[in-house]
DNA sequence: CCGCTCATGTAACTGGTTACATGATTTA
DNA sequence: TAAATCATGTAACCAGTTACATGAGCGG
């Protein structure tokens, strides 16, 4: 059976972290700025148990720090997995818009009144750019730490925060968000 | 309990659909250009009847028709409930960015060679560009029947689709797609 | 000594996926 | 008449969520 998203993302942390606890692995996800990848306890410890099971990854107990833990590394072939991942073909799916609870607000927006929908933009434009801050920490911090494969992550990530935000501004311009509300059952009609 | 977001947005569906069967609803669905919306049978059916359990949907059988179906309709409590969820506050989750596997893998890339590196770029770029001439198509389509909101939102998908693509072109131009690889255990290393 | 962080788990649940089943009607 | 589409489901499964449990060490 093929491995899942989130089993591929942990094999490739511990890779890049080389030997780690869960905890220390928990703490990347439930850290994380992209709310998708803040997993529990319940997801984390379960998958890393079966990594091991699947010898993707080594496990070893250990006892010289002060806390008892388990230590965790990527084996052979749980390095040949990511590899293959990593230079298979993009999965279709995985190349198509990423979800956004956003823009599917926006496309029901007709919903509710324009002072509404006004003020739902504002909103979101705020989080977003608080979002954008956070990044920017983020960049700095591994580009000083000459993370660089991280650091273009990163960039990525800012990128398409400025552009969800630039689209923003431009929907906030539109005509509809003064106009009288449109209704369900009569889609067409027109200012 | 609250709803799901794919409970919202099908509630929405409904609302700009007007009174419709589940298999047009089933329809948007299976063909989003977005993987994330491609539900199943097994997924909007039960939701369905879970709605109309919970008095958001009304559902009533249809034999004008060729074919026997249920035709649903958003009731009162539905519409509010899906005014509710569109003019609330924005979760901060909803705000942060939306995930992008493509980006994860970037963020692992290390551990493969530079030439595969840049095959994996060469080979997301150009998925990617195919989704955004769909999108265009869709666009103008959207445009053309005066779907507003639809159309705003398809504007969303391309200019995030976009900026992906020109973040992956500045990611090509980076000097790690052409280097030696860098392995787990030596992170630091430098050209 | 109280609360926080470190550290590792488990048990119950559930939304959504996968895969299958069924039958009618339209189209080639 | 065969294939495709319309149309509605169900049953098994499973990854990830929620919530809880436990205990050790550390800082104030």
């Amino acid at each position: 059976m093929p491995l899942t998203d989130l089993e591929h993302t942990v094999l490739g942390n511990v890779w890049k972290k080389g030997e780690c606890s869960g905890y220390e692995i928990l703490q990347e996800f439930t850290h994380s700025t992209a709310a998708y990848y803040r997993s529990r306890e319940g997801a984390i410890y379960p998958l890393l148990a079966r990594l091991v099971r699947r010898r993707l990854l080594r496990a070893r107990a250990d006892k010289q720090g002060n806390r008892p833990r388990r230590l965790y590394s990527i084996s052979p072939s749980g390095l040949a997995a990511l590899k293959a991942w990593l230079a298979g073909p993009i999965p279709e799916a995985d190349a198509t818009v990423p979800p956004d609870l956003v823009r599917t607000r926006i496309y029901f927006l007709g919903a509710i009144e324009p002072a509404k929908r006004r003020s739902m933009l504002r909103d979101a434009a705020k989080r977003i750019r608080g979002q954008l801050a956070a990044n920017r920490r983020k960049l700095k911090h591994f580009e000083s730490t000459g993370n660089v494969f991280a650091a273009l992550a990163v960039e990525g990530i800012s990128v398409v925060m400025q552009a969800r935000l630039s689209w923003l501004r431009r929907v906030e311009c539109s005509p509809e968000f003064a106009a009288i509300p449109r209704t369900a059952f009569s889609p067409r009609q027109k200012a």
